[in-house]
This record gives C-alpha cells, sequence and structure tokens, in this order.
DNA sequence: AGCTGCTTTTTATAAACTGCTAAAGTATCG
DNA sequence: CGATACTTTAGCAGTTTATAAAAAGCAGCT
C-alpha cells in the first residue's frame, strides 16, 4: 500500500481527491500549507508527492526546489496554472509530472500509478550487505570489512560509507547527505560531511590527491567508485 | 549524450522533432513505422522512446504493449489523440508519459528531461565505459585514460570530454555544450566553453604528444575525432 | 557530580575549480 | 581586402573543497 502526501489548500478539492485515491487502496496524508511540506515529507514519508502551485505559507515552486535537494519520490504537480513556461519551470525544478486542473480522477490514477511503477522498479532492494571486491559492509551488524580484516568505523562513518555504497556510481549530493545521515538542512556552509569524508578516505586509504574510492565531483557532490576495492 | 528512438510517420513533424532534440545535445534515431520499432529498440539500444500512436504497420498502443515486457527505458506518448480514455489506456500500457499535440518544444524537452533524470538513477546506460584507440573513459569512476596513464581532468573537463566522445564523429554545437555542461542558455558570445576546449586540448596533447583529436568545425561546433587516438 | 576518552561539529585557512572577460593573435569567409 | 569566428593565454572574483586543530558533545565510569 503506497503512501501519498496530498499538498492542496481548497478543502473540497482536496478532500474528493483523497477519498478518491483512498478507495483506490492509497494511504493519503493531507497538507494545506506550504511551509509544512518539508517536515510532512520527513515523518510521513510518503511514496509520492501531489503539490499545489498556489499555496499559503510557501508556493509549490519553492516546497519543490527546498526539497528537492534531498527529497527522493516522485512529485506530481498539479495545479491550475496553465501556461507553458509554468509547467517547463515546474519539471525543471524536479517534478516529476505536472497536471492541469480540472482533471478526470481516472487520469490522475492513471498518471500516478505511472509514477508509482517507474519508481518502484527502480527503488533498490534493502539488502543488508554490500559488497565491492575485498570491502564488505554489513549494515545489520554495522560493520566493514576489508578482506579478512575490520576496518574500525564511527557510527556516522559507517552511515556515510553506507549511504555512499548504497548509491555506487552515481552522485550524491551534499545536501541529501546532510538531510539523512546527520538530519539537518545544508546550509551550503556546513563542513561537515566534508570533514567525515577525509576520516573515511583516511581509513579506507584513500588520498583525496588523486582519489580513486571515494570521489569528489565539483560542485555536485561525492561518488562512490564500485570497482576500486579489489586491492 | 542520451539517445532517444523518435517513432512518428509525419515526415515533416518527424524531422522538426529530431533536429530540435538533437540541437539540446541528444542523439535521435527515426522510426516511421510501428512494426519496426522492437528491432530499433534492440539495436539501438535507445534510453527513452517516443512514440506516436497513429502509425503504419502497427499501431503505438500495441507496439507498447509489445516490448513494455522487456523494454526498460522510459516511453513518452506523442500524439494528436485527445480523449482521457486513451491517456489511461497508454498509461496503463506501461507509457511513462503521455503528451497532446500539438506541443510547445519546451515542454516536450522538459517532459523528456523529466523521464530522463528519473530513469538515470536506474539505468546503467549511462555509466558506460567509452574507449576510442589508447583512449578510455569511465564514466562511473569519472576517469580518462590514455593507454595506462592516468589523465587527471577536472569535474567540467571530463563531462566535456565524455559529451564529445558521445558524439564522436558528430559535430556538436556551443549551444548544446553550454546548455547541458553548465546549464545555462548561450548568449551568443561567451567564450567559456573555447576556453575550456583548450584545457582539454592541452592535457590531452600533453600526454599524448599527438595532434589534434577534437576539431573545430568552423561556424559549427567541435567534433571529436573516434579514429585518431592510437598513438 | 566530575573525570575520561572518544566522537562529532565548528572554525579557520589554504588550495583548487568555475565562470567569465580581455586581449592579442590566427584562421576562414565572402 | 574587411568582417567575422576561433584559439590561446592571462587573470580575477566568487565558489567549493580538504584538512588540521580547536571546541563541543556524549557516553560510561567512579
Amino acid at each position: 500500500m503506497h503512501k501519498i502526501l496530498l499538498v492542496e489548500d481548497d478543502a473540497r478539492l482536496a478532500s474528493l481527491v483523497q477519498s478518491f485515491l483512498q478507495q483506490q487502496g492509497f494511504e493519503v496524508r493531507l497538507e494545506s500549507r506550504g511551509d509544512t511540506v518539508a517536515a510532512a515529507c520527513q515523518s510521513f514519508a510518503p511514496d509520492l508527492l501531489i503539490l499545489d502551485l498556489m499555496l499559503p505559507g510557501m508556493d509549490g515552486f519553492t516546497v519543490c526546489r527546498t526539497i528537492r535537494a534531498w527529497f527522493q519520490a516522485p512529485i506530481l504537480m498539479l495545479t491550475a496554472k496553465q501556461s507553458d513556461i509554468d509547467q517547463v519551470l515546474g519539471l525543471e525544478l524536479g517534478a516529476d509530472d505536472y497536471v492541469i486542473k480540472p482533471v478526470e480522477p481516472r487520469v490522475l490514477l492513471a498518471r500516478v500509478n505511472a509514477l508509482l511503477r517507474r519508481t518502484q522498479a527502480a527503488s533498490k532492494s534493502d539488502n543488508q550487505e554490500l559488497q565491492f571486491g575485498k570491502l564488505k559492509l554489513n549494515n545489520s551488524a554495522r560493520e566493514a570489512h576489508y578482506g579478512a580484516e575490520l576496518v574500525e568505523l564511527t557510527s556516522y562513518e559507517f552511515d556515510l560509507l553506507w549511504m555512499l555504497a548504497k548509491h555506487a556510481g552515481q552522485t550524491v549530493k551534499r545536501e541529501a547527505i546532510h538531510k539523512q545521515i546527520i538530519g539537518r538542512e545544508y546550509d551550503g556552509l556546513d563542513r561537515t560531511v566534508d570533514v567525515r569524508v577525509s576520516h573515511l578516505r583516511r581509513k579506507l586509504n584513500d588520498n583525496a590527491d588523486t582519489p580513486f574510492r571515494i570521489k569528489t565531483v565539483w560542485g555536485k557532490g561525492y561518488l562512490f567508485v564500485a570497482d576500486a576495492w579489489n586491492d
């Protein structure tokens, strides 16, 4: 059963959509203000976010831009704004779909399902173990081994390594690391993540001058290299 | 960068969309019949399929149903059929988006990008390796090797080289490079891309001590020469 | 409570990278 | 030829990153 967070300030429409989606078997939570969406995403952890654009507190575009850095699930913008410019803007800000009101319930449902189908297929298995060459990570014991040897990591070092390894081959943004592991918004100045990466690199015998295991992607974030763990 | 298979039987419209997408840095292949799409998907292995519904040979719905079982990349249906029923049917058959013609090019582009953004994480299609003679590019490690030697590139330089190499043998416009790598519109005066190409040429020549592999196509852009990397 | 040792964050600074511009020279086009 | 487009070098301002070291936080212990 999928969880949907519906952000809509028109109470009548909101309850209509909510009950329709609930009839289709979704668990739907309502939010009527823009400035509370981020908190709701964290506590409710929806599989899909349906976002109106004209909202009290904070407009939908701003909401989208704010949470996109760390919020992984698809965002469907549902709005009365018909202009192409708004549509392009919405999609470029990270929305996955943009639907113009009024919309046939069946169409909305089909689009919701299409988004969930796509993300579900992409979602990774929540394995408790990961292995890359000689590096073995065990998330239930929270231990890292290199060959036979135990690599002693602190709690947060392990969290960081696990998160990077989970996304092996793709760059992970600082914002996402901050939000997920530290649980705080990234203000653009905080160097905590850098320091942890630096510690991690030292313990893993990587060097920052020419890193080959955990790379820095300038202006983007950090990248775990999958095939660099064989000696 | 990304490969798009465009299936459209109206030749004039097809070539319009094709050239527009090519200008945006996509590699676009055209298909005008429905019954040849499956074969084209296998040989061309596109990252995205844009599918018209009314096609000679086999209609778009049937194509979609046929290939969906094994074809992983997103499918965008682009059609003149406006009815909600068709839209719901298309999405339920496995399409990821359904866009009604006529459509603003910018809107189409935004939706294409949204789909690619969402699937990029899951698919390994862009985490490939490219090799031209002694030059080997690894996009998941973001490394370039010339023979056994590592060519040290900055993040920007790697992105640029990767983009040029992906389009080996065809000229890439400054506009496309600007848009794709800097993420902003090209104003026609900015020399930034030139400067970066110059840096890249130096780094590739220093290590190789051989003539240019990245050619300038006067008035058009830059061209990566595929068969010039053997010494 | 106070002490201790370890972990984590903050601070500070150097270094590297990006985006842009200027300028002088070179190449191409009509 | 002049006009236009491109290459290269140099440089600057602003941004981003690495890391040492100091400060703060947090168990567990007496």
